[in-house]
Parts: C-alpha cells; structure tokens; sequence
DNA sequence: ATCCAGGACCACT
DNA sequence: AGTGGTCATGGA
C-alpha cells in the first residue's frame, strides 16, 4: 500500500507595495499567528508559512503531492491587485492620507465564503484577540487535522456541513455564547441548500447583501464584511464601533449622525473603492490611534 | 469594579 | 423608521 509522501513546497511570490504584518493584523482573517517573523496559517485544506521578503512574499505549503500552480495563494493573497491604482481613488483629505501612510501594504485578502461568514458570525461584541481564539478552538475540536513540518497538527475550517452537525452545547464549550446557536442554524441552512453560498458572486451587491441577511445573526454589517472579504463587493463598507467612532470623530466632529446617515456620506464620499479605505480607516483607528476615539 | 468589544434581534413606541 | 434591553465571555 502506498501513501502519497506529504512534502513542503517552496515558491516567491513577487509583490509591490504589499504588507504582509499590515495585512493579516488587520481583523479580516483570524487565523494566522506570527512566529519567529513568519506567518502561520491554514488556507483551505492547506497548512501555509509565509514571510516578507523585499519585492516578494516566500511561501511555504505542505500537503500531498507537488505543488506547480500556486494561483490559490496568489487569490488569497490578492498579490497581483494593482494597489496604487486602488489608493488613488481613495478621497484625499488628511485622515485618508494619515491611515495610508500609517499603513503601507494593507491589502484586502480573498477569503474562502463559510469561513468569512462562520468567523464574522462568531465577531459580534467580540475583541479580535476573543475571536481568534474562539475560531482556534473551533476549528482544533472540529476541524480536520493537518499534518505540518515541525511536527505539529493544524487542522482546517470546518465545513458547514460539519458545523451543522456539532450541538449547540458542543458549540458553546468553544466559548462562542449567545453566537452559538447563530452559527449552528446558518450551517444548517447552508447545509441543506436552502442558501448558496457560491451563486452570490453571482449576483448584484443589493442582492447578494439581502441572501447573507436571511441567515440567522448576520445583519447589515456582518453581511458587508463578507460581501468585502469573500466577494470583493468593493462598495460594501462594513460599519462596526471602530468606524463608527472614527466617522464621527474624524468627519463629524462630534455632531452624530445616525448609522444610517453615516452609511449613505460613505457610499459618496470614498468612491468606487469605499470599502478598501475602510479597511485603511479600521486598521488606522485601531492600531495607531487607540483610546483617543469619542 | 465597570465598561466595552469588527452586532443581531426583539419588543416597544 | 427609530430607541432600549438582552444575549455570553473576557480584555482593558
């Protein structure tokens, strides 16, 4: 009997203007942790180390078989998206201009759909540091085990099938809470064909927004994470405390606007690309400017 | 200790 | 169409 050898492949992605740090800090992926300055991570069913390199992204994949065609991480990484061209249609007043210089190389990812939607499902009143670690468990208890290099087994997204199938007290014992019957109900939905995931690409952003907010604990903001992160729906603008926050203290001096104000100022004002510069904006406020939001 | 976190949902006006 | 309370858990 023989077992197809496991093997790590090599490759460079060469790349412009790209931050990985920036990047998978960010809180639109969950799943990477940096060690000894790389980044380690699962991509599908594919355990994935990455590190910086000037002009390139080395990767380091492990599964069975070779690897010749890296186009899944090339995707995933967005590596080939022309970032200037997309900064230059950010608006140019000088909060824009503070979080692009404060962020150099923040990319949007593409994201696999259920696990975008399943980990923002699980993102509610939550800090990132507590959704990572919810997913982490999630995925140990649930997830398929990976074999990786060092020895260590990493294991995959599970899938909604098998989310579908896990009790809510099972759910819950992975510190997820109130969310837990949220997650289990939309795998359940997602299971049975009563929503595809894959036909929203399909489909106009008004639309693939309605289909996401028939799911159970997903509502507007939720829905436009997953509409940026999964769909690359570039108006989706994800409206969460942070931006928020940054909205009115940044663009509104402290009048306050309602959400729903707020959401139409954002469809104008930051163009065809709104939600990549929101993205700049989230990742600005939180890491750079901190407590000094109200 | 108190407040708050990449919210959604329900019951109220 | 807009408010307020509630949900579970753990950082800050």
């Amino acid at each position: 009997m023989f077992t197809r050898a496991t093997q790590e492949a090599h490759t460079f992605i060469p790349v412009r203007n790209y931050s990985l740090g920036e990047t998978l800090t960010s809180g639109q992926a969950f799943r990477w942790r940096e060690v000894d300055r790389e980044w380690e991570g699962v991509i599908g069913k594919r355990w994935v180390r990455l590190s910086q390199e000037t002009g390139a992204i080395r990767a380091a994949a492990f599964e069975t078989g070779s690897v010749e065609d890296w186009s899944w991480l090339k995707n995933y990484l967005q590596s080939e998206t022309d970032l200037d061209r997309v900064i230059s249609t950010f608006p140019r007043d000088q909060h824009m201009r503070a979080a692009i210089s404060a962020c150099p190389g923040l990319r949007l990812l593409k994201q696999e759909p259920w696990e975008c939607l399943a980990s923002f499902i699980l993102s509610s009143t939550k800090q990132i540091v507590q959704i990572q670690q919810i997913i982490g468990l999630l995925c140990e208890r649930f997830g398929e085990p990976i074999d990786t290099p060092s020895g260590r087994t990493v294991h995959t997204f599970p899938s909604a099938e098998r989310v579908a199938a896990i009790t809510e007290e099972d759910l819950r014992c992975c510190k997820m809470g109130f969310r837990a019957p949220y997650l289990r109900a939309s795998a359940q939905m997602i299971a049975r064909g009563d929503l595809d995931l894959s036909g929203i690409a399909r489909l106009d952003v008004e639309n693939a927004r309605g289909e996401l907010m028939r799911l159970p604990g997903v509502g507007r903001k939720i829905a436009d994470c997953v509409l940026l992160f999964a769909y690359h729906f570039q108006e989706a603008f994800p409206l969460d405390v942070w931006i928020l926050n940054a909205m009115r203290h940044l663009y509104f001096a402290r009048r306050r606007p309602s959400p729903k104000g707020l959401l139409k100022f954002t469809q104008t004002y930051f163009g065809p690309n709104a939600g990549y510069a929101q993205q700049y904006l989230f990742h600005y406020m939180r890491t750079r400017i901190g407590r000094a939001k109200k």
